[in-house]
DNA sequence: TTGAAAGCGCTAACAA
DNA sequence: TTGTTAGCGCTTTCAA
């Protein structure tokens, strides 16, 4: 392995020079810079990581919690984290993978500064590692919205909005019964944020615009699909428009529903909360509200190089929610 | 942050004596040790990971390159990264995660002393990774298997004698009219390693027990399963068993085959390959060749930490393929 | 059983 | 525009 003076000496100049032409933190005459980088690649120089995160105190690493728990939604997982890594590698950070059983994680590699910042999935409202992280010197960023985000930067869905959103687009088309089959039941007993929040705006729009609603909690399996349909239609037989938020879920729901003689979009208006791209591979399209999982992890990443590199200081960014029409939907007959 | 001169002033102490205890490489008397600790305890002291790789040249972090684009099969790719990830903690070591679009990745992180070893995932035949990885100085495992593994070490089910297995196990049935519906064309056509080698163990074992059989390629959505379904039927209108290479399509696959005539398992026998939960979770249990993602992860690991702490040589595991009844295959009527 | 001290390979302040 | 050099916080050899 060559190092950095091992440049140094063959491109006939110092090390800080061969330093400076890397980082480009001060100017270098061109064929001075010109030498150095032949330098650099006759040699096949590559800088140590842990030489320059001793002297820098800069790793280019962030840590991503991520919930690996096959029980949760696979799919958008793997878009935020998808979000997060090519973003990340944008801006010339590499991401340091940890889970979710790992909680004590956090504290291991931002005390042991393998990291630069860290982004915490799978928020919950009053999530025990929200004091870990307020209290560590690298920024957190959160996907999610706890209840007291204590300094640190939030980034999300609007899902209270959407909630809210998804009953007045359906009230808007003149549904008056509508139902809403949402996350497990697991998942709102932690009070998961997103699932908490689409629930609560749901709530206040159906209080607001004075409709008839119901809402059932759906594992994210065919079983807990056709249960929750069943439990759907016995509370309120005469349903119109369903709200599904439960991307496993959602084609057994729209099976089932059919099975039952609710063809989506005949008898009864489907509205997902789910990616585009689920949504839009479904046998019938679905309208929905998308959840760009992709583009949260970006932005996760981004509100981190923010307060990297011009310490701005923390802040909470909720995505506006929006209806993408894709024919599910239609006023009751 | 404390660093270990802090502790070893405030335990009275050299500093290699707080090393040593940390790293347990020399004996340390008993009430010097607990001196130590105490001074770790209230300082709050975390070695500097960088400072310690810069020095014993061990930063360990393993690098995991796993596929993550979301046309794959993104259920199994989970259960092997949680495999990789829960056993790397297990030796206390944590995983930099690069994705498939950054292959230049592999040489940035191994030749920048960022990690120890590298796992790469969705390995094909002639893999262009793999000179590159054969030239780094780190050990590499791969989750696959080339056709020259050039000396680094391989690990993955045996998917050769998968497809033969599920063959014979047909075929032990008394079935002759055998349907292979597999993985989408072009990951085929990229000559992904385990969609070849079944295919290859597929043809094989057919031509060994001298079968009629038919095989076509699947995409994974449900449009890709009903048409893969119609082209089999139309090759082979008369088929008694039907294997099933494609986890996503796997539901549709089924349901295709129903709406078709061709019940499972009175009609029809299906024999799945995949992990063992999806196997579980379809609507009718189904018979399978268990893919144990989650092993081949562990095991990656555990080859990774031989060749790391006891230099031990590369060498390819395969595991053992094995039928799981669960009631989907039966004798043709 | 313990300590002293020489690096590991870089960055950046200071100097020219 | 470039060079000199003092660390950064560890590990490990050598010495006691």
């Amino acid at each position: 392995m060559a190092t950095i003076d091992d440049v140094a000496r063959s491109a006939g100049v110092s090390t800080s020079t061969v330093s400076y032409v890397l980082s480009g933190k001060r100017p270098i005459s061109a064929p001075t810079r010109l030498r150095v980088e032949k330098a650099i690649r006759d040699l096949g120089y590559r800088p140590h990581a842990g030489a320059r995160a001793l002297a820098s105190n800069r790793t280019n690493v962030i840590a991503l919690m991520a919930p690996l728990r096959v029980d949760v939604n696979v799919n958008v997982i793997m878009q935020f984290v998808t979000g997060v890594v090519t973003s990340a590698r944008s801006f010339d950070y590499d991401v340091l993978l940890l889970t979710q059983d790992d909680a004590a994680g956090l504290d291991r590699v931002a005390s042991g500064s393998m990291v630069d910042a860290l982004v915490v999935m799978d928020i919950e409202a009053e999530d025990p590692r929200i004091p870990v992280l307020a209290g560590l010197r690298q920024p957190t960023i959160l996907i999610g919205l706890p209840r007291q985000p204590q300094g640190l930067s939030c980034v999300d869905l609007d899902f209270d909005g959407a909630g809210h959103l998804a009953v007045s687009h359906l009230a808007g088309l003149g549904h008056t019964k509508i139902g809403l089959i949402g996350s497990p039941a697991a998942v709102l007993e932690r009070h998961t944020s997103y699932a908490e929040r689409l629930l609560r705006g749901f709530r206040s729009a159906v209080a607001e615009l004075d409709v008839d609603a119901v809402h059932v909690s759906c594992e994210s399996s065919q079983t807990g699909a056709v249960e929750a349909v069943d439990r759907l239609l016995t509370d309120m037989p005469d349903v119109t428009a369903v709200i599904v938020h439960n991307e496993v879920a959602l084609p057994y729901v729209v099976a089932a529903l059919r099975e039952r003689g609710c063809s989506t979009p005949e008898n009864v208006s489907v509205l997902a909360v789910c990616p585009a791209d689920v949504a839009d591979a479904q046998p019938v399209p679905l309208t929905s509200i998308d959840l760009p999982a992709h583009t949260i992890g970006r932005v996760a990443v981004e509100m981190t190089m923010a307060r990297l590199d011009h310490d701005q200081p923390a802040e909470t960014r909720l995505l506006t929610p929006h209806v993408v029409e894709r024919g599910s939907t239609r006023p009751p007959r």
